[in-house]
DNA sequence: AATGAATGAGGTTTCATTCAT
DNA sequence: GATGAATGAAACCTCATTCAT
């Protein structure tokens, strides 16, 4: 009488979850079907449901372990409490690293996570929620302590830094995932901070 | 004896294109019954099937007509020839007014298309090639002009651009089309034009 | 208001006839889609309902024109009143010839007539029936006259007959219609003339 | 992880095969629907495509298994070396045998099997090859043995000989499988080797 | 008489999920 | 815990037939 709860943590139960980024990688959510994620992990179609709830459970798993990996890089940079260039630093190099590890599981969350059920949609938004967050707080820091120029829209600076991120990965996704991902950072970091003009307005402060 | 080709201009394909992103924006891809396209379009299910092949088509037909109005701005900003700086402001603010008229089309546009067939997303990548295109002839004569800062990788800049676009429609998306989304275009100009940091190396050349 | 029956002369009935016969031939009845039929009779799909029924009343009108000129070998012997050895012999010819003559034609009444509803081979029974009596006339009075031999069964004799002339009809069609069909009477009327054994029992009665 | 080709000897799969010629006698092929074939064998309409990878392939089946059983007399009859005369009787007998044994699969086999797709025929055809090939071998050894009389078309007589056994099944079907069709054996034997005629050019020989 | 756009019932097939073993 | 055979709902699509023009 055990609960799912409780079984998370097996061997089987990762099985599952590393068959599932596989087979969704190739097919989808919607083409996965479960009795190749089964076999894919060497496990009857029945055993899933020991560990899974049913269908989606297993791709909101998929994502919260993934994103979770993601993630914890707040924690990490909330800890250490570095200056903000270096934590946006960090923080493109983590997300590089993380999903250039395993490019399987970068398709699956980059690809075709936005697909599915709204609901689905709202859990990711909920699990990103903390990144975003972390993001914001580094733009905060980086103006008041003049790391950063001062006035900017945060919230438009935010979804520069996560679309252009976003849309690195994706690209490296499209071409194959063939190069190495991280390498982009210092490229993307550079970008990010300088934008593509000129900054007249900045000599003439001088 | 009528082929589909030649009922594309009627009104009823065009209701039916119409419901289809109706329904696609709330359901997605898969979850779009063309059952209910059909009765949302007030025709029979058997209609959909003479004014279209099959359920793909009708994706693909809506891509097909939102894209070719977003990558019309090539054509336009082709033929006008605007300075690099106009040609990037007008290039965000086409993209924005024309998703911001029609938030279901947004919403397909961006979330359910990069799901389904790879094939369908292949279809998506082609008609987009023309719009990156673009972008990466706007950067590279700004560079040859000087509007923009000479030394940036043109590939990365133009992930930044269209990843930041991307983003800022996603977020407009998200919280429910509820603003308007071509008002963002000058925060997200200023934001791409000049990045987030001080611009200190630029001093120094002086 | 003129009812169905009164249309049956017109051009267009039997160009739509012709027309359901060679699609029939391609694809069988249940693949035969009244569309086609239409287009290939160069009429719109309603039309055809102005001269038939439905799709049923096509199949059979198609089988009873072709039928009706098989039978009419049963009314012209009936009138020559030939003694039965050139009776039989002109069956086999008049029925090789007709088909020979039309391989479209000889298809559908061969193959594809034998599958849809009980009911039109029940109707395809009727319409052979006098044909099946003429066979059984010809045989007694061929035992009476003594141009038969005296101790068959007429029924046997009679299956014998038209299953060896359908199975002619079959093999030729199945190799593609390319032989002559009516060169193959004489070996035909031999063969059930006289069978494939020696006759014993002959020798043993002179 | 069973394919379908480890399930053929369950005796699920045989209880959908003879539900399959059950529905098909009455309604052929085309009317057979999946839906009444499983509820008549008493599975869900799923369960039929574990045992059979489509509709098609359950009829191709049930010809599969109909005619290895008639084609197994060749075999049988191959094994035995019985001389001509018996041999074709023998033919003959098991012929109506095992179709008067099970008169639907009969009315299948004998009148909806002609219909369908033009591949289905064709493998009809192949599988009732080694059949002919026997009735050959029967018919050039008889008259290489003096059992059958000398000059005639091996191949004419193969179809008088099939045609006549075919139209002698398809008279007792269509009169409703009343009779014992195995009974016909010996008139049908009869008729086949000595034809209707008189055999004036034996006489003529003695 | 003729058209052909529109209809909608109906059939095959898939696949997530269950449950007896 | 594990299995995998069985389930059956649900969806796409076809095509004979109708009817307003």
């Amino acid at each position: 009488m055990s609960s799912i709860a409780q079984r998370k943590d097996t061997a089987k139960y990762h099985a599952i979850l590393e068959s599932a980024i596989k087979v969704m990688a190739v097919s989808g959510y919607h083409g996965a079907q479960v009795a190749r994620i089964a076999r894919e992990a060497g496990v009857a179609d029945g055993t899933v449901y020991l560990y899974f709830k049913n269908k989606e459970d297993i791709l909101i798993s998929v994502l919260r372990e993934t994103i979770a990996q993601i993630v914890m890089l707040s924690t990490w940079l909330e800890g250490e409490h570095p200056e903000p260039l270096m934590a946006l630093h960090k923080l493109i190099e983590g997300h590089f690293a993380t999903l250039g590890r395993n490019p399987d599981l970068a398709l699956v969350l980059q690809v075709h996570v936005r697909q599915s059920d709204p609901v689905i949609r709202e859990q990711v938004a909920d699990m990103m929620r903390p990144y975003h967050r972390m993001i914001d707080r580094i733009l905060v820091l980086g103006q008041e302590t003049g790391a950063f120029r001062q006035p900017f829209d945060v919230r438009i600076a935010r979804r520069m830094i996560f679309g252009t991120i976003d849309e690195t990965v994706n690209a490296w996704i499209f071409t194959g995932a063939k190069y190495n991902l991280a390498a982009q950072t210092d490229l993307v970091y550079d970008m990010l901070l300088n934008g593509i003009g000129w900054r007249v307005e900045l000599s003439a402060e001088m």
